[in-house]
Parts: C-alpha cells; sequence; structure tokens
DNA sequence: GTCTATAATTCGATAGAC
DNA sequence: GTCTATCGAATTATAGAC
C-alpha cells in the first residue's frame, strides 16, 4: 500500500482533518469528505477498509503535525519556567475547540486506532510541561508543597478544561480567564531565577 | 400543555437525560428514546416538536439537579476554602465524562436552547467558587496577586479538563492528578483561617 | 487508481387509527 | 394521549465499469 504518489488518498486525508475539527468523528460522513475533497466513493475504499481507518490516518497526522508546533514551544535555550508560560499563553482558536482534545466525549474514544493519537498528543505536552517544572524545581524555584508531576496535570487540565468552556459560553474571553488564573497561580508558587 | 399526567412524558425525557450522558446529543436518535422508554412513535411527537426540544427538556432537568447538588456543597455553615476543596474533591465518574460539559464539542452548542442550560450550570459553578474566593480574599487569606475571578475560571477548567484527560487516557487517575494539583496550588495561595 | 451507480440501514419526522 | 405504519433523506459501504 504505497503512501506516496496517491493524489486523491491525500486528498481524502486532507479534507478528513479539516472536517474532523469542525465537526467531529460521528458528524464527519464518508459523503463530507468525498465532497470536500473531490474525489469518488472507489477512491476512499481502494484507500481504507473504511471510515475510522480515514480517520486514523488523520488524526495520527494532526497529532504529529500539533507535537512538533508544542515542541517548539518548549524548545531548549529558554528557563524552563517560561517554556511553561510560552505553552499556556500560547495563541489559540478557542471557540473552535481542541484540535484533537475535542473528540474525548465521542464513541470514537472506544476504538483505541482513534484514541491513541489524541492521548499520545495530550501525554506528550503533559510530559513537555512536568519535565520544564522538574527542572525548575531541581533550581529551587518550586515551592515547597508543589509538585511537578500534579501540577503539570492540573495546567493541561486548565488548557482543555479552557475550551470546553469557552465553547459552552460561546466567548473566547472564558478561556482566557481561566488561563489567567492558571499564569497568577504559576506565578505565585514559582520564584524568578530557573 | 400539561407537564403533569403525563406518564409517557416523564418517561421519554427520563430516557433522554440518560441518552445524553452516555452518548451526547448527535449520537442520541429519537428511536433510541422510544426504545429505552417503552414509548411509541406518536408519544414523542405529540409532546415535543422533534427531538432538540426533548433534548432542551432532558438538559434544563439536568442542569436543575446538578445545580442543586452543587449548592448543597458551596452551603453556608462551613468556612469557605473548605467549600471550595470540597467541590474540587467530590466523587465524580471521571470516565462518563461531566454530565453536561461533555456536550461543548457536539453542534448542539450552536442551538441556543441547548447551549443555555449548560451553560448555566458552568456558570454556577464559576460564580460560586468566586463568591467563597472573594470571601476568604476579604478574610486575608488569599496570596497578594491572585484574583478570585481568574482562580474561579482555572478551577472549573481543572474539573472539565479532567474529564477531557480522564476520557482520552481512558484513565480515572488523570483526572485524579489534575485536581490533586489544583489542591496543591489553592493550599500554596492561601492561609488556614478563613 | 478512480469513477458512477446502487444497496441496506438508520435518521428525524409525519399520517392517521384508536 | 398513545399507538403502528410509513416517508424521504442521509448514512456507511459494495459492485463493477473504465
Amino acid at each position: 500500500m504505497p503512501r506516496q504518489g496517491s493524489s486523491k488518498r491525500e486528498a481524502i486525508v486532507a479534507a478528513t482533518k479539516a472536517l474532523l475539527w469542525e465537526r467531529g468523528y460521528e458528524a464527519t460522513s464518508p459523503r463530507d469528505v468525498l465532497e470536500r475533497s473531490g474525489a469518488g466513493q472507489g477512491s476512499l475504499y481502494h484507500h481504507f477498509p473504511g471510515k475510522r481507518e480515514v480517520a486514523a490516518a488523520a488524526l495520527a497526522e494532526m497529532a504529529e503535525e500539533e507535537i512538533a508546533v508544542v515542541d517548539g514551544l518548549f524548545a531548549a535555550g529558554t528557563p524552563p519556567l517560561d517554556r511553561v508560560r510560552a505553552y499556556l499563553t500560547r495563541e489559540r482558536q478557542a471557540l473552535r475547540g481542541c484540535r484533537l482534545g475535542r473528540l474525548a466525549n465521542e464513541s470514537a474514544m472506544e476504538e483505541p486506532a482513534l484514541r491513541e493519537p489524541v492521548a499520545a498528543y495530550l501525554g506528550h505536552i503533559q510530559a513537555s510541561l512536568r519535565a520544564s517544572l522538574r527542572e525548575a524545581e531541581a533550581a529551587g524555584s518550586l515551592s515547597p508543597g508543589i509538585e511537578p508531576g500534579p501540577l503539570a496535570a492540573a495546567l493541561i487540565a486548565v488548557i482543555e478544561g479552557g475550551y470546553v468552556l469557552a465553547r459552552v459560553h460561546w466567548d473566547e474571553a472564558a478561556m482566557r480567564e481561566a488561563i489567567d488564573g492558571a499564569v497568577q497561580l504559576l506565578a505565585a508558587v514559582t520564584r524568578p531565577q530557573a
């Protein structure tokens, strides 16, 4: 199964990536994908067994792309707490929801092939946060009683929960306020320098 | 339109409440609702114009029920920071997702009648957290640089994001760790007494 | 490898008897 | 107020020509 030289396969995956972000998994039909990609029925079922596998391929690409962006924010060279703040305050389209995390409540998460890329993406961010916070802790910049692991978990939760708040209130400011709170908390439990 | 004396109407709404939590809005069909409630086609469309209105009635009841539970946790009599901790650490079924917040990424949120109960529920929790934190602030128990508003937003975001993490990793512990982090942060920015 | 045509099922909703 | 029967459209997938 060649992954190169097939124009329609790439168009199908690209269309699926866009639709999964816009509508999620259940609300995206093969028909929608074909319409947006300009491919015919046969192309999709020639390259993939069915809808699930198309989505799995699209999600894998989405996770890879987003992890690369996140890795840019966590690149060495800047102090660890600056990297954490850079992640928290990066630009986001709050109302569109998290490109991968938005699938959390779909039945798709019962399919390992669909859950894995999403888990890998969020797990990678959490690990990056934890590593930076451990560096800060080693440099004596973390208040006693604050553990890097739970703090990292709380921070990624603020981001994913911030998307939920923005969507539910239909207001970008709802997410900004939650992130503001996280930034204030981080400042309160850290000392400059590291 | 009598809201009493109609046995099937109540059965339909009860079944819808269960299905919205289990599967969400788009994945719940009128057929599913009728099967679970034991009602026939005609009963649903006699009592409601269609699927959207059944869901709106179910969500309104769900929000009312959950708000009553939350109000119990925030009842006066206990110190404000104890109320906040009680909310953070209350028992939850992490893998089932937030009964209302789980709809955040569905197209249902574009319908005001469906978005409103969800927004009212999360807004009520956030307001209760903010009020308790303001009390603590007035008693001098909040660190300087920590504002009750953003802190309340961050805390409710940790809860909603915690559900996302648990679902995506399919692990209750993922949510517990995020809440642990929030509890550690809260302890670090408050003083006992208030 | 790509296309069109079509199948079997489910979707949300309506008709009309009782 | 409740039921069964049914509709037209959409769903995921298959068949088979080119």
